[in-house]
DNA sequence: CAAGATTGAAATCTCAATCTTA
DNA sequence: TAAGATTGAGATTTCAATCTTG
């Protein structure tokens, strides 16, 4: 998923024509880059404050999913963390490891197993979670309240739009 | 730079205090839940689109910043790909042996190395970038032409100011 | 056969150390 | 010493194949 687009506005090759659909193509390129960007930047910043506690972006969405969410399902929680299937069960297994997780399993379906944090987990996720909300505010201290309300709502429906989308096997 | 926080809404137990603050930091845990998950879901759909020529997204960035600022120091492609200084170099030697790039050397300062699109490597953009620009639109046709541009606007004050922003060291 | 999870191999990326030149 | 790039080692991820259960 490392994708990070460079095109600019003032770029050297830039199609001359002015169609509705090339300008309309250009918009779109634009908010890409800027999207991308805001993204590393933020990611960036985030990842440094859960680093501090010796955890990884990835470990600590998934410890933050079962924290506030309860026991789930890993494929529940990949879902949730946009990571490959085999990526779950390599993760889980580290935070198991740690100490932070555990695996249960299912009586209805055999099949599917459940992770929940342990009791050192749990109190882990209490302890730093509030600096981290702080961490992600600071991080964010670019928009004001009503920009970051304004933000959230274009992103949310651009996000869900995106993700409902055919696998580009559709053109 | 794997991070997908996720956090929602509803969730089990968030804060029960109503100060400023908390208030303050909830709104800017929910932009980033879907600034990230808006990433993800964009980021998908292009690396799909590249891949259909077998690039990686990384990859396909190179040789976009190559395409329209022509000549780049590694350093420069760096700062836009937003890889490590190892990455680039393991990007470039991969793009060189596929005969889209080329290495060559600084007079002025003989310790920078530039990368240029090869003959092929031009031609190869010039022909696939512009379904790649309609991939894009695609995937950001969730919003339009008036949304996209308020989201740029407001993606690139909160990118710019998160990437100025002191290494979390400050705090 | 399909769904869910796991495994092993390979690809990608980061990190720290190193080399070269300024 | 510092800046820029490279290297090698290791961590993280993906991918395809497999195992188990429905």
């Amino acid at each position: 998923m490392k994708t990070t687009p460079v095109t600019t506005r003032a770029s050297r090759r830039t199609t001359n024509d002015d169609t509705a659909a090339s300008r309309s193509e250009e918009r779109a390129l634009k908010l890409w880059v800027v999207l991308a960007r805001a993204y590393g930047a933020v990611a960036r910043h985030v990842e440094e404050d859960v680093a501090r506690h010796g955890l990884t972006g990835a470990e600590f969405g998934i410890l933050e999913a079962l924290y506030h969410k309860g026991t789930l399902r890993l494929g529940e929680i990949q879902q949730k963390v946009l990571v490959t299937s085999g990526g779950i069960t390599y993760l889980v297994d580290r935070l198991a490891t740690k100490g932070l997780v555990e695996r249960r399993e299912c009586p209805e379906d055999r099949r599917v197993r459940y992770a929940a944090l342990t009791a050192g987990g749990e109190a882990l996720m209490r302890r730093i979670f509030p600096e981290h909300a702080r961490a992600v505010a600071g991080a964010l201290s670019g928009l004001g309240a009503a920009e970051q309300a304004e933000a959230t709502a274009l992103l949310r429906t651009l996000g869900l739009a995106a993700a409902e989308m055919p696998a580009a096997g559709a053109r």
